[in-house]
RNA sequence: GGAGGAGUCGCUUAGUGGCCCAUAGCACAGGUUUGCUAAACCUGCGAGCCUUACGGCUCACGAGGGUUCGAAUCCCUCCUCCUCCGCCA
């Protein structure tokens, strides 16, 4: 969420981030007509209200009531407008910072880094589905059988890597300072709101059945869903706080199981542990100053953070600078992290790295006391940390041997218990 | 699942239908004083609107409804926390 005030002084410059990043312009110019339509009510509202005020203070009931009255009759229309105008707020982008390319698709990105190289087979490799078959490491069949389309199991040295890596990459980022936080899955829609999920991706989030409905189907209160990263839940921590600057950077660390219904990406990545319902992530978030440049030094911090991890384990990654048309509303500036995965023949996502400036904080409350003793919204930023089991794409594939083993990478052989997987 | 208690501006806190358009302390910010620091004193310190300014107005007492001319205060629903009982890991 933006300021309305920035809003309407910027007018341009909004219309100009909604148009890059690929959503409808209209949005501002209605925004900007129930705005106008809302201050207008409010000062009606104000000057009644101040009326009403005066005539309790004189006891005057009649007047009293004849006012109530007229508020009453205004209140509907005042309610609807409001409701409008926060569901346009809830949709207007963040402005994506200078340096960010402008397009349309992934296809756009600007790659920036670049780390390791492609290795060259001397044998013909196999792809992650093929080796977890041959090895007893994956199972898609029975994981399709249980629990349906993109289901999967991880087995024997696999479901070992799994927490090998996991935990290997939690222990990095518990070294680098941040907090580690065991957040919780089931979430409330505020967090979801907050972190800007919703309204943007809401058909990419499950929805639980139960909560929110009695067996007659009448509501008992909110619903709650799954959520498919630990970003919402780690930002909803501080949702209505006021911090104090001596306190910031905040950085936390969450590890969580993350769940994506992925509707709308029917057909796409159908093959293997690549695209799937449900999978494992250490996430990292840092609140920090409401300041472009120390929220965008966070930014490469975070980056570098994950990166070293991919180096530790040897695994050819590059980074790619995300375009105004890949990058989600809330933000400013994104780097893909994308890791070698021979069976793709392309650097694939395996890592996002976000500075959403001061677009979720506004959304969630979060502020901090700055040194002038003004209340100001922290920028926010996340990246994934490790996810898994995507990651183990790249390690089975990468590190695959022409006898159909897979040697374990060598920071993990110990976390494992094996040098490397055989049949 | 059942029974009680509680939620007031970052923290602590006053307040039980009009004297509350919410009290006080701490923290924080600005100022006065001042070798330095501290102390003391003054001002500000939840959100918004109008105003060049002076100043004025509205909203906010966990959330949402309701009663009333008037609600932090009374009623209803929900959320969160605490205590106790029951059940379960």
């Amino acid at each position: 969420m933006l300021d309305i005030n920035f809003i309407r002084d910027n007018l341009e410059l909004v219309k100009k981030a909604a148009h890059n990043k690929q959503i409808d312009e209209g949005l501002i110019d209605r925004l900007i007509l129930i705005d106008d339509r809302r201050r207008e009510l409010v000062s009606i509202f104000d000057d009644l209200r101040s009326q009403r005020n005066r005539a309790a203070k004189k006891r005057d009931v009649p007047l009293g009531k004849e006012i109530k009255i007229k508020l009453q009759e205004l209140e509907p229309q005042l309610k609807n407008v409001q409701k409008e105008y926060q569901q346009l707020m809830l949709q207007v982008p963040n402005l994506p910072s200078k340096d960010t390319p402008i397009g349309e698709t992934d296809q756009d990105n600007r790659l920036v880094e670049s780390w390791g190289q492609p290795r060259n087979f001397d044998f013909t490799p196999q792809d992650h589905i093929a080796l977890g078959k041959k090895l007893d490491l994956i199972d898609l069949e029975k994981g399709a059988v249980t629990s349906g389309f993109r289901g999967y199991y991880l087995k024997n040295s696999a479901a070992k890597l799994h927490f090998a890596v996991l935990f290997y990459a939690w222990q990095k980022i518990i070294e680098a300072g941040f907090t580690p936080m065991v957040p919780p899955t089931i979430l409330r829609e505020f967090a979801l709101v907050g972190s800007g999920h919703f309204p943007f991706f809401k058909e990419d989030v499950y929805q639980i059945a139960n909560p929110g409905y009695l067996v007659d189907e009448k509501e008992t209160g909110e619903s709650e869903y799954l959520a498919g990263t630990a970003e919402p839940s780690l930002l909803a921590y501080f949702a209505n706080t006021t911090l104090k600057e001596a306190d910031l950077p905040i950085r936390v660390a969450g590890w969580t199981s993350c769940y994506r219904s992925e509707a709308g990406s029917y057909g796409r990545d159908t093959q293997g542990i690549y695209r799937v319902h449900e999978f494992a992530k250490v996430e990292q978030v840092v609140l920090c100053q409401n300041d472009y440049q120390i929220s965008d030094q966070w930014l490469e911090k975070m980056k570098d953070i994950s990166t070293q991890i991919l180096k530790d384990l040897e695994l050819p990654y590059q980074v790619v600078q995300v375009c105004t048309g890949d990058m989600g509303a809330g933000k400013r500036k994104m780097y893909d992290i994308n890791t070698w995965m021979p069976s793709r023949n392309s650097y694939s996502e395996t890592h996002s790295d976000s500075n959403l400036t001061d677009w979720q904080s506004r959304r969630l409350n979060i502020r901090y006391q700055n040194k002038q003793g003004e209340r100001v919204f922290v920028h926010a930023l996340n990246n994934t940390v490790l996810a898994s089991p995507r990651i183990l794409i790249a390690i089975l594939e990468n590190f695959q041997e022409k006898d159909g083993s897979i040697i374990i990478p060598q920071v993990l052989k110990n976390l494992v218990g094996a040098d490397k997987i055989s049949a």
